[in-house]
DNA sequence: TAGTTATTTAGATAAATGTCTAAATATTAA
DNA sequence: TTAATATTTAGACATTTATCTAAATAACTA
């Protein structure tokens, strides 16, 4: 949970969990949809990776990477038990 | 949807909004809660605040806090709608 | 009014974070 | 094998963050 907040908690990961909700993407592809380098990038897609919000399988010198909803389960269960003040 | 996720971003702080969906509080029964320093509460109280997830209400001598769960719906939408895979 | 209690503000500090450039690694192609 | 491309790792640096103690503010109470 701890892992899943943190990963959340940076627009620019927000925006590349967003892209990869539309289709699953390589590393570079992601990397030139932000004005920031490709290094920058790996390390946020390290962090998603870390909170299994993201999965990635490299093919040939590509890395693909997808986005993992499962994970945003417990996320939901957290905050829909919040909302349901006793 | 910064802020909120920045107010999430700490254990302390879902700790602190996990004890007010049970009942409001004052800042000094929070504290109680915690072995952190009360000044340190009321900067944790305040990020939740700034969020919108807290509201405060002075009585008397004491600052009452409560949750708001309303602010709650974006962050629901936001997950439900990376849920919707296309 | 003076003292006590509740809370916040101010300022300091160590640790974590996001970013960069340079270098390393891995894969493909000539 | 050598060169080119894709990605990650390493190391540095500035900013943000969580925490603390001390001081300020506000509100009761004797």
């Amino acid at each position: 949970m701890n892992l899943l907040f943190k990963a959340l908690n940076d627009e620019t990961r927000r925006q590349i969990v967003e892209l990869l909700k539309e289709k699953d993407m390589n590393a570079g592809e992601i990397a030139e949809r932000f004005n920031i380098s490709k290094p920058s990038i790996s390390h946020h897609l390290d962090i998603l990776r870390q909170a299994d919000l993201v999965t990635s399988e490299k093919k040939g010198q590509f890395v693909e990477y997808s986005l993992n909803t499962t994970i945003l389960e417990d996320l939901l269960n957290w905050i829909l038990t919040l909302k349901n003040k006793s």
